[in-house]
RNA sequence: GUCCCCAUCGUCUAGAGGCCUAGGACACAACCCUUUCACGGUUGGUACCGGGGUUCGAAUCCCCGUGGGGACGCCA
């Protein structure tokens, strides 16, 4: 039974290259008909908040990346640590260290200036044969985990491939803290045991930590995951993402108005591959993904393509989904939708032609709020041949018998023989009076969907800016 | 500094020694469609980081170089 987990650390907003690894992490254990557990690593209580904790919550719902087990939180598993721990100084996996903060960082600086890769010394670390110093007064002790110090760790990692890297640039890392809470490197491992994970799909970044977890993994007894490290996410502009540089939290997509099927499109195409497969379902995605196809290179976001994708989720959408979602924003805009037209109605017109909702709904905003537009613009299109042509067309509208897109087609058409004009001079100057835009869906299709008092109103709303009646 | 990882169009990628005068997608350009703008359709340009090997044959395998990234915490 493959078993995977998301593992976060809630102290921040869940970013993209977080959720990316959520779905890797997810899709594995879907493909294979396993589970695929949530797990909170809020150890470091001073960076930790139930607000991160929320959000990354919210993010996996918005996303429908569904856990099975959990969320499990560190926090409540300490008592657990503390007796692996003692277990471990019980029988010679761990020891005491009695080093404090300032003599480590004073023995770093010398290994640097050395240039050699600073790490612990191992003062403190018992030997055969070897006498320990005496433990200082008034100095609490951390937990070292006994790292061999022979040989190397090896592991197949599933996407990078064989790994391998000496025990003698691993030193004794700090399992417990002077203030006896558990470190990182240790409770992932304890989790990943206790948890029965298969396969460990993480970030890149914690390549390097690898080694040391499968040390004390062995040390433990435990069996040995398999790893899989993802590369990272680098932004739009091919830099790093960070908290101050490009990283924006996953609900931004949504606040944006992408939808959620095409967020997780475009990441499982970022770093993954499926032949020449561009557009595809979760469902899919879950069929074909095996770990098999994954690029080991850093990946550029590109949020071009992502516009692409959202267009063609939006394209596909059912109206009354998409209504409902621009009803939110209407809502949160304070702008009040009448009845007439109705925003499925609408949207059906209009969705061919956004790649986000955001832009959705400023495009739908003047069915329900009065178009505006400057004199010149007005001027620009309300030509003195226009104008008569105008005044034809609402004199007819107002008596036009079936108020649809083809009979107001016809509607124009006879308008624009009887004055002897192309479409454009009329179509123009009709979409500016009724949306306040040069560009719309068929001028046709737009009268059609506003309420005959509501078009007429605004087609006359040129008489009153004293363009038509000539004052 | 030390260790680890990575390297095909601007970007995401296909490519597991011959199918590659390197394919697809986004973006870009031109044309078509057209009632404006989009959509859609057709066409086009642009890439195997460099150098050595191995091989009859290398984008693909090996080595070196270069460039980029990551890690080196009583953070996760």
């Amino acid at each position: 039974m493959v078993r995977t987990r998301f593992a976060p650390s809630p102290t921040g907003f869940l970013h993209i290259g977080g959720v990316r690894t959520a779905l890797f992490s997810w899709a594995y254990a879907r493909h294979h008909g396993g589970k695929f557990i949530l797990r909170i690593e809020d150890t470091d209580a001073a960076r930790s908040t139930p607000e991160a904790v929320q959000a990354i919550i919210d993010g996996m719902d918005w996303l429908g990346l569904e856990y099975d087990e959990g969320p499990f939180y560190q926090m409540q598993r300490v008592e657990r640590y503390k007796a692996v721990i003692h277990e471990m100084l019980e029988n010679g996996s761990a020891y005491y260290c009695y080093m404090t903060p300032e003599e480590l960082e004073r023995l770093r600086e010398e290994q640097r200036a050395k240039g050699l890769k600073p790490r612990y010394d191992g003062t403190w670390r018992p030997e055969v044969g070897k006498t320990l110093p005496a433990p200082p007064d008034g100095v609490r002790p951390v937990v070292r985990f006994r790292n061999p110090v022979d040989g190397a760790v090896a592991w197949k990692d599933l996407v990078k491939g064989y790994i391998e890297i000496d025990n003698t640039e691993l030193d004794d890392l700090v399992i417990a803290r002077a203030d006896l809470t558990p470190t990182y490197n240790f409770c992932v491992v304890v989790d990943d045991w206790d948890m029965g994970i298969t396969h460990v799909i993480r970030g890149d970044d914690h390549v390097n930590n690898t080694p040391r977890q499968i040390n004390i993994l062995r040390a433990l007894g435990a069996a040995v995951p398999q790893y899989g490290h993802l590369s990272m996410i680098l932004g739009d502009d091919g830099q790093k993402l960070s908290k101050r540089h490009g990283a924006v939290s996953v609900m931004q997509y949504d606040e944006k108005g992408y939808l959620p099927e095409a967020v997780l499109n475009y990441l499982a195409r970022l770093g993954w591959s499926h032949g020449d497969d561009e557009i595809f379902s979760m469902a899919q995605f879950c069929e074909w993904f095996d770990l098999g196809h994954i690029t080991p290179s850093a990946a550029q976001f590109n949020t071009e393509k992502l516009n692409w994708l959202n267009s063609h989720y939006i394209k596909q959408a059912d109206n009354s989904r998409l209504a409902s979602l621009l009803a939110k924003r209407f809502n949160a805009l304070g702008v009040s939708v009448s009845s007439e037209p109705s925003l499925d109605a609408v949207t059906a017109l209009y969705k061919e032609r956004v790649s986000r909702l955001d832009e959705l709904a400023e495009e739908v905003k003047v069915f329900y709020t009065d178009p505006e537009f400057s004199a010149e613009l007005l001027a620009r299109h309300l030509t003195s041949e226009a104008q008569p042509a105008l005044e034809t067309f609402i004199d007819r509208l107002e008596r036009l018998e079936s108020w649809d897109a083809p009979s107001i087609n016809a509607l124009l058409k006879e308008c624009l023989k009887i004055h002897n004009l192309k479409m454009p001079k009329l179509a123009m100057l009709l979409r500016l009076l009724l949306t306040g835009r040069e560009h719309t869906p068929s001028i046709d299709a737009i009268i059609a969907l506003f309420p005959r008092d509501t078009a007429i109103k605004r087609l006359k709303s040129a008489e009153d800016s004293g363009g038509l009646s000539g004052g």
